[in-house]
Parts: structure tokens; sequence; C-alpha cells
DNA sequence: CCTTGTGCGTACGCTATCGCACATAGTAAG
DNA sequence: CTTACTATGTGCGATAGCGTACGCACAAGG
């Protein structure tokens, strides 16, 4: 875990953009609970029905939260990255959920203790606001992740987690074996090569072992169905001062 | 829309579970301020987008959110009964949100101006702890609705449905169409005439030209998911005063 | 060099669900 | 009683996705 000091963690605070957002009055009391973590693919950050420790606003890390089923299959529930906060029910009341969060992109995260965020929350100012619109955008995309799986096809709903994805990155690479992506889906693995195959095809990714390259997202979200614009658009709509960031 | 008096109002309160639940300082600012309404099967309490007006604490109306696609079809987000409130959107604040809510089940709701739960939210007191839990229950129906909707069959999904609708309401039978159900499952009519078939054949349920009359509930309990189950045991960690209440 | 493991591609039969078409049965209005 | 409509039942071909099995290529470690 590296060790970072104050201005470089005063820095790497404006990589996420719900810390970005705070007052400098906010900010100077936030920073110094901060604490930089870093997290490898594959952690999980809580499971079902634990006991929230810590809030995790993630830099450069992707967290999906998704439910795991008695007979271990699993389906994504929403992904979380560089736009908010892993841990929301913390600051609902809950303290926990029914699903586990992992990460999914192995990367950065600044992380809070759960007493101190519910404080900071019980001050009903601006952090609470804060919250409680990303815990909304948080919520659209929960609903519209519902809708996707209902409805739409596999290739439909891979261009829609590659956009998901891209959007919580830096870069247009991301580091993820089918295998992966078929848990997050809750599809079979193979269901996601033929997807992947075809995008290939089109000349839209490049995929090579577990890393994949986007090369057209235009088109890509063209392919894509109307889900991932409906998050997109909320989003914005909820938080309009995260996309003037960074941007 | 059938007047009535403060003592009918009093008592009326209590067949919503998060009103019921309010302790009596609150109890008497809110009174004046909720109107009762009759909400008529298939009624739009707001449509996508839409600014928020009021909010509803239905009495013996089901009220399902739905996100209606482009094209048309639809997918049931959550429902909500006496165990809830409609349009957690204007305390989040986001004041709108990407759903429909629709009357399912005909009957009565309590509604309260938009501003005016704003205000009492504001207090960030009782009445606010009570709805952020809510909306965490909330959370989880809508998490459990994407998880039934990528792994289990219709049949099953049937029963989360009835089980979900039966809870919120007073006694074993439920008015709805076969093209309904279809509707909030997202799938097609003739689907849910299939998986009806087999429960009626089974003596679970009765269907009846648009009334269904739930014979055996445990058997029911039994054919579902354990999706219904999940949402249910967490409404009940999350609130559980409004377990104790009406019970 | 060889071995082992991992990530990906492909094939085959199976099932659930879809889209469509049409038949039947209650129900309501004239 | 007749007509029209609504709700339900049924059948059939098409298809998407599943479960399973197997083959291949690349990478890491000896």
């Amino acid at each position: 875990m590296p060790k970072i000091d104050a201005l470089e963690k005063s820095d790497a605070m404006q990589s996420n953009h719900l810390l970005a957002s705070l007052s400098d009055d906010v900010r100077e009391r936030v920073l110094p609970q901060l604490e930089y973590v870093s997290l490898p693919l594959g952690k999980v950050l809580y499971e079902s029905g634990d006991t929230l420790r810590y809030v995790y606003f993630p830099t450069d890390a992707i967290i999906s939260l998704l439910y795991v089923m008695e007979d271990g299959s699993s389906a994504e529930i929403s992904v979380v990255g560089n736009e908010g906060v892993v841990g929301v029910a913390l600051f609902m009341g809950g303290e926990s959920t029914t699903s586990r969060a992992i990460v999914q992109s192995a990367g950065g995260a600044f992380r809070l203790p759960g007493q101190w965020i519910k404080d900071e929350f019980n001050r009903h100012g601006e952090m609470m606001n804060l919250l409680l619109r990303y815990t909304q955008s948080l919520i659209t995309q929960m609903a519209q992740t519902a809708v996707c799986n209902r409805h739409h096809s596999i290739d439909q709903q891979l261009c829609r987690w590659l956009l998901l994805s891209l959007d919580r990155l830096p870069g247009n690479q991301l580091t993820m074996t089918q295998e992966l992506i078929a848990n997050m889906l809750g599809v079979r693995r193979e269901g996601v090569t033929q997807a992947a195959g075809k995008l290939q095809r089109l000349g839209i990714i490049n995929y090579n072992r577990g890393h994949i390259t986007v090369l057209d997202r235009p088109y890509l979200e063209k392919l894509c169905c109307e889900c991932y614009a409906v998050v997109k658009k909320e989003a914005e709509r909820l938080l309009p001062y995260l996309h003037r960031v960074n941007t």
C-alpha cells in the first residue's frame, strides 16, 4: 500500500469526481481521514451481509456490485468507478447489503471509515446532498440493468458493459478476461466469446488474452442498446458539476 | 375522491406501514397535510422525466415502477404498496426518475405535496431516517429484479410477482389480467398463460378472467426462486418496526 | 526444451422463450 | 338473442442462450 504525502493526496483526490466536487471547507475536513489503498483485481471489499467498515472512493479502480446466488452463479447489479462511491448502505442506514463488492479492474481508491462518513453525512450539508444524488444515479443504473437483463441480447449488453467500464478508466484499454465479463453479465463465457468475436470482426475492439482495446467507440455506442445512454444522461443530470471536472 | 374526516384519516394512516410507524409528534405534523386519493387501475402517477409533484403512501393500492423502452416494451423495476412510498426521487434530490409509476392494483393512497416531504426530510429527523432505510430496501428489490430477470424462468418470476403483490394486499385475491402481468414482467402474454396454467393445475391458484385467488401460498413460496425471500428478509431487517404493526 | 495452465475459439444438441396466428370462452352492450 | 369485445388457451416454427465437450494458442516456469 503506497504511502503518499498530503500534497499528492490532495492531487489524487481530484481523480474521484465526488471528492473533486467538494468545497474547500469539506475537503479540508475529509482529507486527513482519507486513506489511499491499492485494490488488486478480484479483491472483495465486502460480502453479502457484511457490516460495511469503509466507504471507497475509487480513483482508477472499478468495483462491481454483484449478487451471488445460492447455486454460485452471479449477476452484476451496478458498477462504480471514479464517478462514485462504494458503500452507500452505510449512510442509507442499512450498514450492509445483499450484494458483494468486488474489484473488477485493479487500481486505487480512497477509503473512509464508516463512522466517519456517517458523521459527515449527519451534518446534513453538502456531503449529504452529494451522496444522496449519487445514490439516485446508482438506483437508475440498477434499474436499467434490470431492463437490459430482460430485453437485450448478449451482444448489446457487452457493448453497454464495455462503455460503462471505459467511462471509468483513463485510456481505451481494459484488462479483463472473457470469463470475468461473463460472470458480471451472468452469462456463459462462450456467449461473451461469440459477442466479442463479432465486435472484433467489425474492427471495434481488439481482444488479446485478457486485454481489450477499444478502437471505435462511436460504433460501439451505435451498436449498444439505449440502456447505456439512459444511465449516462441521468448521471449527468443528477451530478452536473462532476462532468465539468476533468473533461 | 372520497372525503374522510380527521378520525377516519388517522385510522386509515395505520394501513401504510411507514406512516403507521411515525411517532405521535411527526404524525401530528403530517396528518393535516395528507390527502387521501383513490387510485384507479392503470392511472399513471408520473411519467419518465416528469417532475414529481407528490409522494404517495399507498394504503391498499399497489404501484408498479416500470421502465418503458423506446420500442414500447416495458419491464417492472420494483413494486410499492402499503409497506412503502412512491416518489423517493423527491427527497433523494433528483426530482424525477427515468421510470413510470403506474397503478397496478386499484386502491387508496395518501399523498403529500413534494415540497412538504422535502421540508420534513430536511428536518433530518425520524422521517429522514425512515425514508432512507425504505429507499435502501427499494434498492434491494431493484437489484433482485435484475438478478431474477437474468437467471430465472417465467414460472419462477410469476411466483415472485404473485407473492410480492399478495404481501401488499389485504386478502388472497388479486385483480390482474395476464396481459398486465406480462407487461410487468416484460414477457409475452402467452408466457404468463403457460406459467399460470401450471400453477392452476397444481391447485396453487385459481385464475378467472382477471381475478386470481391464491389457494396454497406455502406451495407458491416453495416454487419461487430465492429472490422473493431475499427481498422480504432484507425489508424486515431494514424496517423491523413495520412488521410489528398490523401483523 | 518441455510441461502446465490459462484464455479463447468452436461445435452440437437442448430448452426456454419469442413472434405469430388462431381458437375458445366468458362478458357486456345493444 | 345477438354482437362485439376482452381474456385466455393453444399450436408451430424460429432463435437465443445454455450445458457440455474439445481443440488450440500463448505464456510462465522448470
